[in-house]
DNA sequence: TTAAATGTACTATGATAACTAGTACACATA
DNA sequence: TATGTGTACTAGTTATCATAGTACATTTAA
């Protein structure tokens, strides 16, 4: 399903978020279908069930997925999904641009960036 | 000399050199300039000296400082780290924009965040 | 020459977060 | 009824970071 780093400084029932997150961002997950379970997917991943059950508990506090006893996990409906994907992304460039700005890089260095990625062909 | 987050994920030993850093690249510390004594910086933080001498020590396997005994630590010179440094950011920068766009999220989008950062004090 | 400040190098301990391991129970469905 | 599911614990392990303390060689300045 998606590919974790085990040996990275971020955690790895994190990831699991990340990547959910993502997978709902891109389309391939959408309202209502069904992630695998608890402990299918600590089986997939070679992790500890209760990993990967601490990720679906972060993703059911943040809204994006409900669960339900003995039936399974399931992407949630609504529009708590693309505000939180929105939230997601924005954070995730906020890290390195405050870095960039601590290291003295100038926010036209960055805009410009922003511009040629912006311009570039999908 | 520069602010630190206990409570960070981030190391204190790392921000410590991230610090040291972002000094350099923006032309307050320059070759052969002197950095406080591991000591000395430890009392100011508030930290253990063996945390600084961890980021000193990180610092001097980067080539970016050299240390002395008996005399003190000291800015290496050579200009081969401002560019790296450069490159390293926006790099960092570019995954998680790219993302963003792929997502969906617009251009202005991005610029406002970064308006954001770019207004914060530090 | 001596004292003070410096880097360097250890060992030991504590603290915290992340993860693992194991068990148990209620619920839903085929 | 059996199986798979979420849920909820407790306990233990591991890794990383930070602290604490000590010791020694070198440099520099008093």
């Amino acid at each position: 399903m998606f590919s974790i780093d085990a040996r990275s400084r971020v955690p790895i029932y994190e990831q699991i978020v990340q990547n959910i997150i993502s997978l709902i961002s891109k389309g391939v997950l959408a309202a209502d279908d069904q992630l695998p379970s608890v402990r299918s997917m600590a089986r997939d991943i070679g992790i500890n069930p209760n990993t990967v059950q601490k990720a679906y508990q972060e993703l059911e506090l943040r809204g994006l997925i409900y669960q339900a006893a003995g039936r399974g996990s399931f992407i949630s409906p609504g529009d708590n999904l693309t505000k939180a994907v929105l939230d997601q992304h924005l954070k995730a460039i906020e890290e390195p641009m405050r870095a960039a700005k601590k290291a003295g890089i100038s926010k036209d260095t960055v805009i410009k960036l922003t511009g040629e990625i912006y311009k570039e062909e999908n």
